[in-house]
DNA sequence: CTCCTGGACTTAAAGGTTTTCGGAAACGTA
DNA sequence: TACGTTTCCGAAAACCTTTAAGTCCAGGAG
């Protein structure tokens, strides 16, 4: 460990000018001849001189640092939210202040606290699931963008995947395959994002002059359920040609025991799972087309809102955000595969 | 937004006390009268006064804040650090500055020179794999720990799993249920992980004085080579009555194939992982005997030693922590399943 | 010669908090 | 009354940087 951290008073000593000077010399502002920068520069360098974020914040309200406040969708969030926010500005430049609240309200609000006596800029509120949460935004002095779970006050600015459009996509895909006998299953129907996906299902299938074959099966998100539930189905509706499966954990379930009774998917049975989650949707067989919700995409954008809205140009609302549809073997065109 | 952030000079005035009276009251020191304590406090509740981090880091040098630089496990670790900061501490009084360099020197370095000049009180790197990584800390003014990917120099402070000693209790755990003809299937020789694990493996059978069934073999970390190294196999050693596998991805692939292949689970195999994925190890059929890294009390772990560093005591050197063995179906003894 | 201009640099204030030290009041003792 | 002690409070410095305002000087114009 270095001894002690070199502050603008030592560069400037060492380069034989006021610190002002120095400042304005490695701020890179007029009013400095070229020799006098050049001196600076060299004893900023010597000294290996960091400039102290906090005294430079302290005095400019403005901490380049924005807070993540989330309930452990770190992983799918927390990067995407990164590098959007190296994307707006330069890399580096930006920080994220990270916190969990795992999903405790009190929790919530001590990380609340902790970040605004940070003083961050800005701050990104991400829920677990689609669900509407209740908004944290009520007179905070920064602004807010919440990213995957919306806020419940319209409001505020959100940013969703669009489930109900994606949903129906994936089955204007099916359609288009020359599918009409297609079934769902999906997750808890507490879940809002089970719902919305159920109703692009719906929609889809209206709009096509389609019926639905059998009732929305609704379980829990695991490959065990997406196996029981096609057994049951297979059994109860054995002319299907199609599935639609909520999440790919339940199509993964879905083909293995679709292939275990000498179902071929996807020539008898073309399937689509949900999430593009690549440990399952990549390594099945055959490989799962699935929806990508693009949620590297959402954060992303998130961030770049969140920073508008810190220079004031706020945009209220839940903003859908497309998904897209990515085609593998489990609806390869007869012929193809 | 509200309107305006109180300081301290808004509760002392409004107290009707000098700064200091405030400060002292605020902060539950000695030398303040009760009812004027009571008067500040008031005074704080109503303004909702929250000191500002930033003047009180400028004076004190300590930020409580550490920064994560990590090369995308933000999933794996940043949680399990998060975690680990907040139980040293209280909760929502350390707070983690997140940083991912996408695997760049380059970018490491600004996100090094970020973190420093936000004066962090200390450093946790996470690599993304067990293999020793160059280190970051000569002649930093911080501490810093190294988790999962330990540092070059053995003079660092490095938390990595025991994939040795862990890799032989697996084999163990086989050898005491009878088994005797066990082979290993695994990822990448230029992993250490897959290297060490095979390096367990070998040392557990030959203290039992038995021998390896084929040889080590080594692929990539996914389920299809998983089936493919199983078809294989079964082909070469037909006699084996268990496999070690490198990791859950190898081993749900393993599993799949030998029962379509009509070989039981665990009865005429008994199958170990790696990893304890659930989405995988406890989805697959029979659910996986895998093992647990503990990849949260690494974490955890990592930054109570962090802690302990920033108060001076550090302890350097590689520290191997132990795995867990987490029984499941895949390895029940005959008779129970 | 004076006056002015503009360049190069310095001084000082500001930002919010903590802390040291000194001051003042109240009270007890001789 | 004079003095020491305790209790409570305030003034001011310190942390580090940026910036507005001010100083100084050389040189050009009149």
């Amino acid at each position: 460990m270095a001894s002690k951290r070199a502050t603008i008073n030592d560069v400037a000593s060492l380069a034989g000018v006021s610190i002002a000077t120095a400042s304005k010399a490695l701020n890179g502002r007029q009013d400095v001849r070229a020799a006098t920068r050049e001196r600076v520069l060299a004893a900023a360098a010597e000294l290996s001189f960091q400039p102290n974020a906090l005294a430079r914040g302290l005095l400019s309200g403005q901490t380049r640092t924005v807070g993540l406040l989330t309930s452990d969708s770190v992983g799918r969030f927390g990067i995407p939210v990164l590098l959007g926010a190296e994307d707006a500005f330069g890399a580096g430049e930006m920080a994220v202040l990270l916190c969990d609240a795992r999903g405790d309200a009190i929790r919530e609000q001590h990380h609340l606290r902790a970040l605004l006596s940070r003083r961050v800029d800005g701050l990104i509120v991400v829920g677990e699931s689609t669900n509407p949460r209740p908004s944290v935004s009520k007179d905070l002095p920064v602004p807010v963008v919440y990213a995957y779970g919306p806020s419940e006050d319209p409001g505020d600015v959100s940013f969703v995947p669009d489930d109900v459009g994606a949903a129906a996509m994936a089955v204007n895909h099916l359609l288009a395959l020359g599918r009409r006998r297609i079934a769902h299953i999906t997750g808890p129907t507490h879940y809002k994002a089970a719902r919305d996906r159920e109703e692009g299902f719906r929609r889809a299938l209206e709009e096509a002059g389609a019926e639905q074959t059998g009732q929305t099966m609704s379980g829990v998100w695991s490959q065990r359920w997406g196996r029981h539930a096609a057994e049951m189905l297979l059994m109860a509706e054995p002319e299907i040609d199609a599935v639609f499966c909520g999440s790919d954990q339940i199509a993964a379930g879905f083909v293995e025991a679709a292939r275990e009774r000498g179902r071929r998917v996807p020539d008898d049975i073309a399937v689509v799972g949900y999430d593009n989650w690549e440990v399952l949707s990549t390594e099945t067989r055959p490989a799962l087309t699935t929806v990508d919700m693009n949620l590297e995409l959402l954060g992303r954008t998130a961030a770049q809102h969140l920073f508008a809205a810190i220079d004031g140009k706020a945009t209220p609302g839940v903003h859908k955000m497309p998904c897209q549809l990515v085609i593998r073997d489990s609806t390869s065109p007869p012929g193809i595969s």
